[in-house]
DNA sequence: AAGTGGTCTAGACCACGTC
DNA sequence: ACGTGGTCTAGACCACTTT
């Protein structure tokens, strides 16, 4: 006798366990839903819940009328959790602190005009440091759209970072981001207090809100960052 | 007369709106269920699935008895999708390549006993090059546990990579990553075909099935590899 | 103690894709 | 055409937290 799997968590287990287990390998057709509640004492909700869990997963790959298989190759899902750098530097237990680099109205050269898609039009352009106890801990690089962020001019961006202004202040409604590695040019180094030619992690960051781009932004974090995420 | 909300991807919608225009602003606490359900003409399921939807995206905070609030500081989440590496090369549309450098059972340095937890166990230790139309793309350096791998120590790797083996024959339960950049160290470089000091994208991945350790790999990228996710 | 989200149920209908 | 997953409903009970 099976027991019974009133939850769908129990349910989800099981069916995790059956494929790890191998007892559905790989490329196998499992039962559809009514079979699975019938057999599990459930209802077809309660299935569909738990199945629906493990193929956002990625480990099932589930299609109407041609039923659920295991995934042949299941692709990991990394969720990078992206937070306000000041929240990241203090929950790593370091004293946050800010500096402005620079703020004017430019005219943006041409891959971020390419990115955003503004064509001429003159956007904000704001460099500033992240500090982490003291030493450098990213330097960024942000262009914004005025027409994206409405307010933004009358914010000097001296204390409190344009990061967290526009988090707060500004909906997006779809972003795209990039990891990379790149060498620091002089200037950045200077910047960074690091050597040039130094290895720094990348982040660069687009955001829109509907059509209309609200901003780009590039952050360069000091040698030895590393982002972590969980499968 | 508010339209009928007859689906949870509508619901979804129109929440998503109201938090865009801020008519929920940032830290207020949003209706019930039961009378978003009575205010949207659906029955309280579809909301909480809307809402369910919504605060797993990060833009709600929910909590029994305390309600629903609109975050604070939405966390912005990217998912990144870690593929096979021969599917990633071919889906570039480059021709894919794989070359086996090392491949012996040796004790590991003393950093990946310490990620792994294999106090002083031989494991089978796995260099190897990826290619993407005949350049290198990608080194890999690995460490497999034959424990966590049945069936590992039969395979030579030399013409099928460790990478793509072990996603098809060995489950896993959990693991974690790791992005950085590094320099090139001379080796590293002359496997890679690059300048020794090239800044270079890494990926530090280990799996566990269970308690018992799988595998631990760094993968080092060419010069200019980026990732890319979605917000 | 009471209010809120979390979940289950049984049944129903629908949408999609394969056959 | 038809089988499968996708979703909705109405009602119910439960679990967690705050009051």
């Amino acid at each position: 006798m099976t027991t019974a799997f009133r939850n769908w968590q129990a349910v989800q287990q099981e069916v995790l366990r059956r494929i790890h287990a191998r007892e559905w390998a790989p490329g196998d057709l499992i039962p559809n839903e009514a079979d699975l509640a019938s057999e599990f004492g459930c209802a077809r909700a309660t299935v569909n819940r738990a199945l629906r869990a493990v193929a956002e997963a990625g480990l099932l790959d589930r299609k109407r009328k041609a039923g659920t298989r295991v995934a042949l190759q299941p692709v990991a899902r990394a969720t990078l959790s992206i937070a306000v750098i000041r929240q990241e530097v203090e929950e790593k237990g370091a004293r946050y602190g800010y500096a402005l680099l620079e703020r004017s109205m430019t005219r943006p050269p041409a891959p971020v005009r390419a990115a955003l898609n503004t064509a001429d039009a003159t956007l904000l352009h704001i460099r500033a440091l992240h500090f982490a106890d003291g030493a450098p801990y990213a330097l960024e690089d942000r262009w914004i759209n005025p027409q994206g962020a409405p307010g933004v001019l009358d914010q000097p961006f001296e204390t409190t970072s344009a990061n967290e202004w526009l988090l707060e202040h500004t909906p997006y409604t779809r972003g795209d981001i990039a990891l990379s590695a790149q060498s620091a040019t002089v200037a950045e180094a200077r910047d960074l207090g690091c050597d040039a030619g130094a290895a720094l992690f990348a982040l660069t960051r687009n955001t829109w809100n509907g059509p209309v781009a609200v901003t780009r932004v590039r952050l360069l974090f000091a040698p030895g960052h590393s982002m972590q995420a969980d499968l």
